[in-house]
RNA sequence: GGCCCUAUCGUCUAAUGGUUAGGACCUAUGAUUCUCAAUCAUGUAAUACGGGUUCGAUUCCCGUUGGGGCUACCA
């Protein structure tokens, strides 16, 4: 059975980049009908940020990526961990981490040091200098356990390091890259565990991947070239190492890495957005895969269905702004009013105070109105304002390009007595009724349309003229096109 | 600097040892139209470069160049 996992450091908001690799781990597992694990990586201590992991939980939520183990929401917004090899908080794994670099100790395979941050920093610049390969010198590694030991006890501040071979190949074959090889010479005998106590991340994830029985590491190719210690490290223990993904990166357009200083890469900004998860998802799945066909619209669901890792591409994508927008939209348009309301419910809420469902049927309505026009939830409840509140507009707006004013006042007070005496104000009604109008009476239609919808929005652009009666009713409707007439 | 990964329109990508190199986004033009959208039609636009292998290479190999990642007691 496939298992998969998403291991993310609570050192800020969910990063796009880690949410696309959630997001692929997740649909690997689900199509496999195996199980995705959510763990915590807390072993920095440094740059721990409070409240951080119940933001990425939230984040995750929002996708519908949630995790069959590990650490999740309760049905209280508790956070729970669920699963029987738990914990899957790092920070409460402490005792086995030490216990697995004992072992390495003992077996030789690590060995402390006792390096003074300065020294390696000259190691380095000498290194650097010279122009050699950077990486441990291998100062300590020939000191004896009991010579270490003393040391210790004397209160001298050591770290773990492993004990990479100096000679030799270590090759493996990446799911997406195929086959990968790097001389052991040149890989650094890693920390594995910190002076505070904490394991870092090299030795904290091959433990905790063994032990959690994950089988496909998928992770961003920035864990490329560390691989080779991982790889060693199972070797160490006597472990099978599983199966590696390395995922292209996500790129600013100017293909660098994408970063914060160019645009917004937190998931959370997109929420905040108004950003629907359909469009999140399809976007971010569509780069650096796609199904081979013409399709561009995927669900989670169908997504899981045909999703596959051998059809990934290998290089970097920029991260394209206007393909969101542009599914975002599509998926807007798709979606039932009712449906669109939910969604926009606190938006509406903070907006214009509206919350209860009394208002459901009208919302409904308003939602219609701009769901052809609007980008983004946020644009959405934005547009449809001038329903809730008429803006000042000038008088000469009201007039249409290839009319005048006397005529545009002429035509609004006849169309305000049409309306005055329709009882159905439905949209398909009110264009039946104008309809006939204009065309007995041989009026353009955008010497009566253009100032209507004028009247009813207050605004140049907006939706059409009958659908904003139909949503304003006809008292308002009425009230809005006479305030007009007073104006001209 | 060292090591590793990578390269098709501006962007995301499809395809094949032989194609008019396809689609989507963006953009331009036209149609529609009371405005903005939406919709429909049409157009512009790509195989980084240099060598091989081959009857033939965008595809396979090598090199160059470009881009990216790693090079921490960060993940």
């Amino acid at each position: 059975m496939i298992r998969t996992r998403f291991a993310p450091s609570p050192t800020g908001f969910l990063h796009i980049g880690n949410f696309k690799m959630a997001l692929t781990d997740f649909i690997l597992a689900k199509q496999n009908g195996g199980e995705f694990v959510l763990r915590i990586e807390d072993t920095d201590r440094e740059r721990l940020v409070d409240g951080a992991m119940e933001s990425l939980l939230r984040t995750l939520k929002w996708a519908g990526i949630e995790p069959d183990e590990g650490v999740k929401f309760d049905l209280n917004n508790k956070i729970v961990q669920i699963g029987g090899k738990g914990p899957y908080i790092q920070s409460e794994r402490l005792s086995i981490y030490r216990q697995f670099v004992n072992e390495l100790i003992n077996n030789n395979h690590a060995y402390y040091c006792f390096c003074s941050k300065e020294r390696l920093d000259e190691v380095r610049k000498i290194q650097e200098l010279n122009k050699q390969a950077s990486g441990y010198d291998g100062h300590c590694r020939n000191i004896s356990l009991e010579e270490a030991k003393k040391m210790i006890e004397a209160g001298e501040s050591a770290v773990v390091r492993m004990k990479m071979p100096k000679e030799g190949v270590t090759k493996f074959t990446d799911l997406i890259r195929g086959e990968v090889s790097f001389e052991n010479k040149l890989v650094d005998d890693q920390v594995i565990l910190k002076s505070d106590g904490f394991p870092t991340y090299h030795l904290a994830v091959v433990v905790d991947d063994h032990l959690m029985k994950i089988t496909h590491i998928v992770r961003g190719e920035e864990w490329l070239s560390s691989t080779p210690k991982h790889i060693e490290l199972y070797k160490m223990f006597g472990w099978q190492p599983p199966l590696f993904a390395h995922l292209p990166l996500l790129l600013n357009p100017d293909r660098s890495k994408l970063s914060k200083r160019q645009g917004d890469v937190a998931v959370e900004d997109y929420i905040k957005k108004g950003y629907l998860p359909e469009a999140v998802i399809n976007f971010v799945a569509f780069l650096g895969w796609n199904p081979g066909d013409e399709r561009e619209i995927f669900s989670l669901e169908e997504l899981v269905k045909e999703f596959s890792l051998e059809k990934v591409n290998k290089a970097g994508a920029v991260f394209n702004l206007e393909k969101l927008d542009w599914y975002n939209r599509e998926y807007l348009k798709k979606m039932s009013n009712e449906e669109l309301v939910k969604r926009c419910g606190v938006l509406f809420e903070e907006k214009y105070h509206i919350s209860d469902n009394k208002c459901q049927i009208a919302l409904d309505k308003v939602v219609g109105l701009e769901k052809e026009r609007a980008t983004t939830l946020v644009e959405l409840v934005e547009n449809v304002k001038f329903v809730f509140e008429l803006g000042e507009y000038e008088a000469e707006l009201l007039v249409w390009k290839k009319s005048d004013k006397a005529k545009t006042k002429e035509n609004l007070a006849k169309l305000s007595q049409i309306l005055a005496k329709l009882s159905d104000f439905s949209k398909e009604k009110l264009e039946l009724v104008i309809g006939e109008w204009l065309k007995a009476e041989n009026i353009g239609t955008g010497d009566v349309l253009w100032p209507m919808r004028v009247a009813l929005s207050g605004q140049k652009n907006s939706p059409g003229p009958y659908e904003i009666a139909e949503v304003l009713g006809k008292d308002e409707s009425l009230r809005r096109i006479n305030q007009a007439i007073a104006k001209l």
